[in-house]
DNA sequence: GAATGGCGTCAGGATATTGTCAGATTACTC
DNA sequence: GAGTAATCTGACAATATCCTGACGCCATTC
């Protein structure tokens, strides 16, 4: 295994490059969200940790900034407020520990965020000019929002997360309603037709699309 | 969002239940590692809340005995010792809260572990230039969607499960149509008519072939 | 506690799919 | 090459599926 470390403090960082690598995990260690740039641009690692007051900028920022292809990325700060950690991890971090920590309790971080291959999801998801937010829970066409009610929205984001691909009926109605809670088959039929209505009100029109005897599906970037 | 929360003590539960739910987090209760078992078996849930000290057994080991496809897992522990979280993490668990923990963490937490999607790889069959996805149902020739009804899907799926051998006509009509309906033999004429025009319309020629006096067959991948 | 908006249900209408029939076409047998 | 049986295909009707407007219930909000 191979992590970049992003850290100021050159002791610290040290410190745990040798805790690592005493655990059979190998890092390279950046001082400045520059360096980590350059370190990132011309080598692959498998997991970054990162601290968040470093001199050149914000660490949260840095990690907006990266391309969706990314490694998984452990937050490792002194900064501790419940506001900080729900922050880090909904600009996309993967974990977030607070220092100080244990040698032992990263390296096991490390291996559980390393379990879990495949691409993760980004947190604003994408069809078009169609745009959902994975966080916010906000969808917007052309950057202009659009209003929708809380079933509405997870129609869509179901839709969104396979966008190009058609979504089974059964499968959206598992999700939507449970599988004990009855529902008229009619019901997924009205959400459907309310959500293009409110889409056409935004001007985002031929976006939904039915598979007469699947289900429904949203337009993928590519088409 | 829809997670499946472990956990014997009903009061906690149940408090944490309605948090998630004002943010959009839907969840279902298990008391003990049985009742998990049983809404585990019937329902699909997006990740798994998980407690370690149940009634009938271990976190650890119910954790270890689930699929590999199962949805992550998050550990929500009274234990905080460093080793009870390093020995969580390492058996297969995704994350480790400790308890007492916010309800926003957890849920900022829960976002994370959902922006890493697991093996939800679709099965795609194909034959030639010629694909299915037996999730979304879709037929594709060279990558091109080929619009297709319920039944011609039905059928078009028969044969490429398994391309290359002949499928009898009395086994498709036994599948298409019920042992009771009963129907023209030309129905499925019909069908195989029908097909072959929204092939052709696709660009797909010669796909579908017919041998007479026993059934219809599609070119393997060999072939 | 009233008002607002989301959402499930019902009903009527629109549309696509599919079984049936009939005639044309193809493949096999002698 | 003729005859026969099986298959193909176009048109049409029946049916299943879906869309949408109206209504009412429920939850959330102020």
């Amino acid at each position: 295994m191979r992590v970049l470390l992003i850290e100021d403090n050159a002791d610290f960082a040290s410190l745990l490059a040798e805790g690592l690598a005493k655990r059979s995990i190998s890092s390279e260690h950046a001082e400045t969200l520059r360096d980590a740039d350059l370190f990132f641009a011309s080598n692959a690692y498998d997991a970054v940790i990162l601290d968040l007051g470093l001199p050149d900028g914000d660490g949260v920022d840095w990690l907006n900034a990266l391309p969706e292809n990314r490694p998984p990325v452990l937050i490792l700060s002194a900064r501790g407020a419940l506001t900080e950690r729900v922050l880090g991890l909904d600009s996309g971090a993967d974990d977030y520990l607070v220092k100080p920590a244990e040698v032992d309790e990263i390296a096991a971080r490390l291996r559980a965020l390393l379990r879990r291959p495949g691409s993760r999801d980004p947190v604003i998801l994408s069809a078009g000019a169609l745009t959902y937010d994975t966080v916010s829970r906000e969808v917007k066409y052309d950057n202009q929002p659009v209003p929708l009610g809380r079933k509405e929205t997870e129609f869509l984001e179901l839709l969104m997360r396979r966008a190009g691909k058609v979504a089974p009926r059964e499968s959206i109605e598992s999700v939507l309603y449970g599988l004990d809670e009855a529902v008229t088959p009619n019901a997924l039929e009205a959400l459907a037709s309310r959500v293009r209505r409110r889409l056409a009100e935004a001007g985002a029109d031929n976006i939904l699309h039915t598979v007469r005897g699947v289900g429904y599906f949203i337009k993928g970037d590519a088409a």
